[in-house]
DNA sequence: GCCGTTTTCGGCCCGACTGTTTTCAGTCG
């Protein structure tokens, strides 16, 4: 019995108790006895008695014992004949929990999408007690949105993923190198599958490693140099790997990151030349075949720089080849100007990020907890600020090539007013507002709530502006060009957040503002040292805006950014 | 269902807000 099936069983009982309406903290009993499993590294032969695990019980215990001696869990039986599949994405609707879809179920004998569109339009539902009209048209709204969402996945979730093989593939001895490709490369906000690229003499030994230490639901195809498979995950996953030749490296990645139309373009130029690209390399006239040591080999044989892989979309990058040098690299970003510590719903100390900061070679940072509001994030509150900067200080004290800044990330509340008095953000060096409450006002209120943030004159940015999550959920619909128009007029820095939960703002966005010429941070809004890695997907995802790197805020130099947190002071 | 006792039940992170009702589930981080 695999430990990953026990982990799945038990997350899926949780689903169905919840479709039940069952007592949510039995329901996160069960969730959390999951978290135990997986959070513990060892394998469940490793483990003597799952009990002693914290959140492991006698019952979570007994269904575990039960899918090892049976291979599949009775209770999880008896409730999938008791709560009708369909009923299992109408979680996913905004404004239905376990509770409502049980009453639903219950009363109106509704069973799936269908017949709670048929009950909503019959008006059957309205009748229902914690109902109303605004809730049945809420409901179906939510419906359409439902059947229009597309079958590709985000990328905050495909990311955990391509780390985990890239683990996987970088301890492999027989491995020479290798690369994500595909759409996850170009940094898409979703992707059908996630390709690999992999440099090996030994397809053998790889593809035998490959079937056995990945967790695999269904093996596509596993020849000698494409390998495809579906991981066993929450949603399954499509992986493909292209086992290739050394020499073969560059053009089969070229070929595999596409875009489609990005090498269509390609191979047009490579036409017109008299040659022809294929993955294996580039066909001369005389039938040779050329290859190159990397894709800068390979674009400079066409005489063009390298593209990056965000921008090759078939369309501008062959027209503005002299702007690309102006996009901006991993290596130009000299800070991360958001983050989170134990201060307030971090998982590390001020002096932890600090040194994480440093071991990425940044010149400055800043560290920006949650205000008072953000009561469950254990938001601060002025008094606590206070005693953070002396933690601060003594942290600057003690690494003088480095310097942390003292801010705060504060709470735009729902009335409109700011959650710290000016007298408190003065004393502040950097100051992020957003919004994270009542996301359903009107356009006019939460732009009235923007505009109290952006004639602030001691806020210095508005942080992830739409509040917009990937492929989840869509944000508080602020009127952007006027949102842009105020950043310009009042001087404030619009965010570009890098947790791959957000890319807030999106492409569409900062192109808009790159025109107006308001300035961009590109944060990665870290929880955890660990987080400091999504700057890489904000780098890449800003290139697809085209954004200038003297545009972007943490490209700056400290006495740049100095200069500009000092103006109204 | 799990935990942890001032051992066999009460709390489980939480406080404001929305839409619905007149007490509450769901949503935000």
């Amino acid at each position: 019995m695999n430990k990953k099936t026990i982990i799945r069983t038990l997350e899926k009982i949780a689903l169905y108790m919840e479709l039940q309406g069952e007592n949510p903290f039995k329901v996160s009993a069960f969730r959390k006895a999951a978290a135990a499993l997986e959070g513990d590294e060892r394998s469940l032969s490793e483990m003597e008695d799952v009990t002693k695990l914290k959140g492991i019980g006698k019952g979570t215990a007994a269904v575990i014992e039960d899918l090892m001696t049976t291979g599949q869990s009775s209770l999880l039986k008896e409730l999938e004949e008791v709560v009708p599949k369909g009923l299992l994405p109408l979680l996913k609707l905004p404004g239905l929990g376990g509770k409502k879809i049980a009453k639903l179920h219950q009363e109106l004998g509704i069973d799936s999408a269908e017949s709670l569109k048929a009950a909503c339009e019959a008006c059957k539902v309205r009748e229902l007690a914690g109902f109303a009209a605004k809730t049945e048209e809420k409901i179906l709204k939510e419906l359409a949105n439902l059947a229009n969402r597309s079958e590709r996945l985000p990328i905050w979730q495909l990311e955990p993923v391509v780390l985990q093989i890239e683990a996987l593939l970088g301890s492999m001895k027989e491995v020479e190198r290798f690369s994500v490709a595909g759409s996850f490369r170009r940094a898409a906000e979703t992707s059908k599958d996630i390709d690999f690229i992999v440099v090996t003499e030994a397809v053998e030994a790889v593809r035998e490693q490959l079937l056995n230490k990945l967790s695999i639901q269904e093996v596509v195809a596993a020849g000698d140099t494409k390998i495809s498979v579906i991981l066993d995950l929450d949603e399954p996953i499509s992986v493909d790997f292209r086992l290739v030749k050394d020499a073969e490296y560059a053009t089969a990645l070229h070929h595999f990151t596409g875009s489609k139309d990005h090498n269509v373009r390609m191979r047009q130029i490579a036409k017109a030349r008299g040659e022809k690209i294929s993955e294996y390399g580039v066909e001369q006239e005389d039938g040779n075949v050329l290859t190159f040591k990397d894709e800068a080999a390979f674009f400079a044989h066409f005489d063009l720089p390298f593209i990056p892989p965000s921008i090759r979309t078939g369309t501008t990058e062959f027209d503005k080849t002299e702007d690309i040098h102006t996009l901006v690299k991993l290596e130009d970003i000299r800070a991360d100007l958001h983050m989170h510590t134990t201060w307030s719903d971090g998982a590390y100390s001020v002096a932890e990020m600090g040194k994480a900061l440093i071991a990425r070679g940044y010149q400055y940072s800043v560290i920006t907890d949650h205000s008072q509001f953000l009561k469950v994030a254990n938001g601060l509150t002025p008094e606590r600020l206070i005693k953070q900067r002396a933690e601060i200080e003594a942290f600057n004290k003690a690494h003088s090539e480095f310097h942390l800044y003292a801010g705060t990330e504060m709470d735009i509340l729902p009335d409109g007013t700011l959650d710290f008095e000016d007298e408190v953000l003065k004393e502040l060096d950097f100051v992020i507002a957003s919004i994270h409450s009542s996301f359903t006002q009107s356009q006019e209120k939460i732009m009235a709530r923007l505009l109290t943030a952006m004639q602030n004159p001691y806020v210095h940015m508005i942080a992830h502006p739409t509040g917009r999550i990937i492929e989840d959920r869509q944000g508080y619909n602020p009127d952007m060009e006027q949102l842009i128009a105020w950043a310009k007029e009042y001087g404030k820095i619009l965010e570009l957040n890098a947790n791959p939960y957000r890319l807030d703002l999106c492409v569409e966005h900062l192109e808009m503002a790159m025109v107006a010429g308001v300035p961009v941070a590109i944060n990665t809004d870290a929880h955890d040292i660990t987080h400091l890695r999504f700057m890489d997907i904000g780098v890449r995802y800003a290139n697809k805006a085209w954004l200038k790197k003297d545009m972007i805020v943490n490209t700056w130099t400290r006495e740049q950014f100095e200069a500009f947190i000092r103006r109204n002071k």
